[in-house]
RNA sequence: GCGCCCGUAGCUCAACGGAUAGAGCACCCGCCUUCUAAGCGGGCGGUUGCAGGUUCGAGUCCUGCCGGGCGCGCCA
């Protein structure tokens, strides 16, 4: 019964060795078209690449003034914010990193580049620290600029465009359409579609997809099931679901609408004449669910899928042709597991894929014995499909009990498409529905699990996605339906909502404290912006600023759950802020003697708001403007 | 037995190969005449499972152990 792909998850790890890099971004040649404005702008707002650029055309100059040898590396040069804010606002390794094959101390070429960086524009300090870090800081009329662009971007601050454009296809859920989603399937809809969304705001073209597992045995046994309950509905009395069938109430539904359509006209008839009908019938059913349980998380998938449909258009031959033209089909006998218990082990010969020649652990079997295909190889055709579509990076979101299938997927796809295209896979962990501390029992609608249904009419879909991005995939989830909508701090959905709703809160009173003021984002803008100045409030446009480069190294990393570390810091910074102008009133946001400094700081408090509405719409909870 | 994943404060978890490993909870001490105290500040708390290795630098990468989870020929 876990056997769908929709488990919940790890991140990735894959992580590191992912083909999302980006390059270093060159200089921009034709500004004519969107992709190029776009591009440029990506340059423009993620200012840790600009400053990146900066230093390597000093780097660069260094060499031409012969303080530098020729043919440096510069790859490995990293331009990030230094941990302790008291470093300054930028930091760069480039002098311990080009020490060595420079043969120059990383202090003295340290010193050296900070002579240089000293002269940029809007760089106010320069020192150097530790082991040869080079510290910045810049001036703070930098950071009032900044912020301006955050409010003239408006939603579209942070976009990026890493992605250039390219395609991917992300495949998640793909229950098996047997049954209702449950709250394990809940964790992967959540990643996957999340995840999607984030790659497409660093500029990726992205496909949501799901595949449907519609061929084998196990929507045999759905049919009898619902044959079952299509009787019952007929007035035939059911004792008990034989074991082996599915009991979940839901396929009441399935036969009660079979025998609205068909009435009784599969009654007396013999199973090999019922079965298929009743078979797409029910899946058909089961389809239209998932689908309305994935749009009350309002998920949407492009493609769905079907694996009965590969099957019958001979996709598998086809698949399995191409495998055997380039000899990685044969017959062969496996060995037997070790350590598992052999008992009703014979060696058979089976027809088998050579995996192993990509880096799996053994041969896969591709047949079974009654003739018809196993899953992998359905998943086999199904992945060409994908690549034969164009998508040359793959992410599938499985659950974790799916982890031992990873290296043969990830083996199948690259002999079918000749290693262009690679497959990357997010195991989530298990979810542990919990209510107050205690596990919640299964459900007797499901069958077996607690529902999606039941959980997000319970505490709304926004709480649940939420929630779900508050782990790393590949660690275990607690999930507690009683804490998961406590208004306070300790629960990550409120703090961050509540801090959304803090800013229209003051934004709303504006107009009856400081009359006469437009909160437009755009004029506010214009305002006095440099009056910024308390420590505070400048820690917090920084923060703000940083939004392009957590997006870009998120979706980098495939971990989405990072857009809500993120929101949880900004809504820190925010909370601490307002706390800041109980004690000392001048600090408070709204200045009736003071519009100037007012229009600032309500410039501030709108950048907080739309950075934080941003966010939850890459993770697609819906801010709230109200909380009372 | 083999493969994959995980192991960080008492608890739940962060940390892009970087500097003195960070939050929250719990515990202790503080902050509401004022924009939502549904909040904020401070204190306490660590040999990052163990041992080696690579590196200018390792919680992060590599190897070997220990502990936990998942998986291991015709289930999907």
């Amino acid at each position: 019964m876990a056997a769908t792909r929709g488990s919940p998850g790890r991140g990735g790890p894959s992580a590191a060795g992912g083909r999302l890099h980006r390059r270093d971004d060159r200089p921009l040649r034709h500004a004519g078209t969107p992709q190029a404005l776009r591009h440029l702008c990506s340059d423009i707002m993620n200012f840790y690449k600009d400053f990146r650029n900066k230093i390597v055309t000093e780097l660069e100059a260094m060499t031409t003034a012969g303080a530098l040898p020729a043919g440096l590396d510069y790859a490995n040069v990293k331009v990030e914010p230094p941990r302790d804010p008291d470093h300054g606002d930028l930091a760069t390794n480039a002098a311990m990193v080009l020490a060595k094959t420079a043969g120059q101390k990383p202090r003295a070429i340290a010193e050296a580049l900070a002579e240089r960086l000293r002269a940029l524009p809007d760089v106010e300090a320069v020192d150097v620290a530790g082991p040869g870090f080079v510290n910045l800081r810049l001036v703070p009329g930098f950071w009032a600029h900044m912020l301006a662009t955050v409010l003239r971007s408006g939603t579209a601050w942070g976009e990026g465009n890493s992605g250039r454009g390219r395609k991917v296809n992300v495949e998640y859920v793909s229950a098996n359409p047997t049954g209702p989603l449950t709250v394990g399937h809940a964790r992967g809809a959540v990643v996957g579609d999340a995840l999607a969304s984030l790659l497409e705001k660093v500029g990726f073209k992205v496909c949501r997809e799901y595949y449907i597992n519609d061929a084998g045995g196990q929507v045999d046994t759905l049919a009898r099931s619902a044959y079952l309950r299509y009787r019952e509905a007929l007035g035939e009395r059911i004792e008990e679901i034989p074991s082996g069938l599915y009991p979940g109430e839901y396929l009441k539904d399935v036969g009660q609408a079979l025998s609205e359509r068909d009435g009784d006209r599969w009654i007396d008839a013999p199973e090999d004449e019922w079965l298929p009908e009743v078979r797409r019938f029910a899946i058909d059913q089961m389809m239209e669910m998932i689908k309305r349980d994935l749009a009350a998380m309002g998920i949407e998938h492009e493609v769905f899928a079907s694996e009965r449909a590969l099957v019958e258009r001979h996709a598998v031959e086809e698949t399995v042709a191409f495998l055997e033209s380039r000899g990685l089909i044969y017959t062969g006998v496996l060995e037997p597991p070790k350590g598992k218990a052999p008992e009703d082990w014979e060696p058979r010969p089976q027809t088998l894929f050579r995996s192993t020649e990509f880096g799996d652990d053994i041969d896969r079997p591709i047949r079974k014995s009654d003739g018809s295909w196993t899953y992998f190889a359905a998943d086999m055709a199904y992945h060409l499909d994908k690549y034969r579509r164009g998508h040359t990076t793959l992410v599938n979101i499985w659950g974790a009990d799916h982890g031992g299938y990873v290296k043969r997927m990830q083996a199948a796809v690259k002999a079918l498409t000749e290693e262009k295209a690679e497959l990357r896979v997010l195991l989530c962990q298990l979810v542990k529905l919990l209510r107050a501390g205690e596990p919640v029992k299964m459900s007797k609608r499901s069958g077996n699990f607690v529902t999606l249904r039941e959980v997000v009419d319970e505490v709304g879909r926004g709480v649940v996605r939420f929630i779900m991005l508050t782990r790393k995939n590949d660690a275990s989830l607690d999930f507690d339906l009683e804490k998961v909508v406590e208004q306070s701090k300790d629960n990550p959905v409120f703090y961050v909502q509540y801090a959304h709703a803090r800013c229209h809160s003051v934004l709303r009173h504006a107009g009856d404290e400081v009359p006469g003021l437009s909160l437009d984002s755009t004029t506010l803008a214009d305002a006095k912006l440099d009056r910024l100045t308390d420590s505070d409030e400048l820690a917090l446009i920084k923060l703000l600023a940083g939004w392009p480069r957590l997006l870009e190294g998120a979706a980098e990393a495939y971990e989405p759950h990072r857009v809500a570390f993120y929101l949880q810091e900004v809504a820190a910074a925010f909370h601490g802020l307002w706390t800041k102008g109980k004690d000392d009133a001048s600090l408070r946001f709204l200045l009736p003697d003071d519009p100037e400094l007012t229009a600032a700081r309500l410039a501030m408090v709108r950048a907080v708001q739309q950075v934080i509405a941003a966010g939850l719409e890459v993770m697609g909870v819906e801010p709230v403007e109200e909380l009372r």
